[in-house]
DNA sequence: TTGTATGCGTTATCAC
DNA sequence: GTGATAACGCATACAA
């Protein structure tokens, strides 16, 4: 049997006052007196009465709904996004519906509108690489929605972007290699049509050119972010003579690949050679050996995102401007990385 | 500038029929003329106009949402069910909205209701361990909601449940083990509470017996589910002497824990000690060796679930039956495992 | 085959 | 401080 739960009418009517009134009392109106709101209140509790969000949302287009948009193979990273975003969403009184989709579409743009359209999102929180997309950054806004953008480099108002500076933690790791006594180091970078890929890449040349240390162009290879790239990347690489003494991965996912392609032909790690990944997911930690990383707030930055989100809709861009945008990711030493055990001249 | 869309008045006035009538051609009535259904398709597309769900769903009581109500810790878990639903929502017009709660909480009923209620879901997808919760799914059956939960055991209707035979697969495993000479095997079993856990136990258990094995009782270890868990157990189980010749774990996070702890201790795999895991997520195939595992269809079970989902909701419960309910996991081999070596008798 | 009128549960506009 | 009443956009009895 279906229970049908009870509507602000039923309130009202046992509360012997208008529904305007436990309009006013829902939405925490000043203007109720203390003995109606207090009777009203009760009634509430005792129907266990919520509001009907549908109803609520083709009244005032508001539907407590926000969306999350991606285009991310990395569960680990995905699952730590939603974690955050899900605790300030409960505690707002917010339900996040998930909206994967293809970077490369050439529908994405219309197909995220529609989405948002069709359930009247108040907002979305878009991820990496999809939040690089200056196109879609336009049509929202041209839309009027709110939406913030998880993001490696300061492409928008802060009100509308939580980015973590990739580029000084990768010069970090450079330096980190340098002090080690690497001169020979490789690199797989990212696709590098992604801002998150060009930034890493940059900042690690960077570091490392304040050290007097080049990249060659045979030490770096491109993946696309996954285990199966790195494995790839890491065969090439290691197929090479000399060997480079160290490798950075551009993510965690790589840096797996790698250490499993050295385990096959019979590299020690890190006696050998040092390896490193970026995003310190629960991967880096339970790999063996455990993987020397870059640690990126992940779910912090969700946190962020949402508040500043929640901001926008229900109070103004000041306030949310006032919401940290920028968070610092950190070196992480494991077990995968060491000096240098014999500098051959090359 | 907020550009607010168009609805089906606007439909209706440039198509110069009545809304009626354009509520007939959205939702596909036999009933219009074709020309006068042409006519309307065309302003439709010229509008880009979609159905304001909202509105939609107060008239109907649908909303074209799907709740996903879990407690999971396995991330690789929930990002392989997430894309089974959503391949199979995005392809029939619903969205997805997920719900994590916690499976301890005195509230989750409550929780759960309120969360359906709130947001109209037009129906619930259920993951273990919180699937296995009677209390729930009463609730559920007495609200009148649609649900499909995903179990290890058939505890309800075919139109409510889509389970893998966890059983016959752990005693798959032990068949495998005995035939590869083992005789001291531990186990490293999940939380009691759980039916997916005792299933596999008892499975496992069962196929060991029928070569005459028994699993002792110091060689069994309950875990929590957590790579975490997982070292633990194996640091106590590793501590016995004579060590077990093999381990098998409730999942593949806790093989992998004990991968990790019998590398520190220097104990080689397969050659001294042969583990295996269960579920086969992108974990078993990464970590070092190689996990022999259990192949659990997780993407599939969700798109089966889905599917019915949908089914006794835009149908009825009849063509929800026809739905598959039932999957076999299947006996994954990979490096983790080998014959016994030396079989000194205990 | 097509149109009219009403209701879904809430918020918002006004008056009292 | 409180209450009628009109939207909001759509679906659906009921008529034509």
């Amino acid at each position: 049997m279906i229970q049908k739960s009870s509507t602000i009418n039923d309130v009202a009517r046992l509360a012997g006052v208008s529904k305007r009134t436990v309009s006013r009392v829902i939405n925490g109106s000043m203007s109720v007196g203390d003995s109606t709101r207090v009777r009203v209140e009760k009634i509430i509790a005792e129907l266990n009465y919520s509001p009907n969000t549908q109803a609520r949302g083709l009244a005032s287009s508001r539907s407590y709904l926000l969306g999350l948009i991606y285009d991310n193979p990395d569960a680990l990273y995905l699952d730590d996004v939603q974690r955050g975003v899900l605790e300030i969403c409960s505690r707002l009184g917010y339900e996040l519906v998930v909206h994967p989709c293809r970077y490369r579409s050439e529908t994405l743009v219309q197909d995220c509108l529609n989405f948002i359209n069709r359930s009247k999102l108040d907002g979305v929180i878009v991820l990496p690489p999809v939040s690089e997309l200056e196109s879609l950054a336009e049509a929202l806004k041209d839309a009027g929605r709110p939406y913030v953008r998880l993001t490696s480099v300061a492409i928008d108002e802060a009100k509308h972007i939580v980015v973590s500076d990739d580029r000084s933690a990768a010069a970090e790791m450079a330096r980190y290699f340098a002090q080690l006594g690497h001169q020979d180091i490789a690199f797989i970078s990212g696709p590098q049509r992604y801002k998150s890929s060009t930034e890493r890449m940059e900042g690690f040349k960077l570091g490392l050119s304040a050290y007097g240390i080049a990249l060659k162009a045979e030490r770096i290879m491109e993946g696309n972010n996954t285990y199966e790239t790195g494995i790839e990347c890491a065969r090439s690489l290691l197929s090479q003579s000399p060997l480079p003494t160290a490798i950075f991965a551009n993510n965690d996912q790589m840096a797996a690949g790698v250490l499993k392609v050295a385990h096959q032909m019979g590299i020690a790690i890190p006696e050998l050679l040092s390896v490193a990944g970026f995003d310190d997911n629960l991967l880096a930690s339970r790999v063996i050996p455990a993987l020397t990383t870059i640690r990126r707030p992940v779910r912090q930055m969700a946190q962020l995102a949402t508040t500043k989100m929640i901001m926008v809709i229900e109070q103004n861009d000041k306030a949310a401007q006032q919401v940290a945008a920028k968070v610092a990711p950190t070196l992480v030493v494991r077990e995968s990385t060491a000096k240098v055990s014999v500098s051959l001249p090359s």
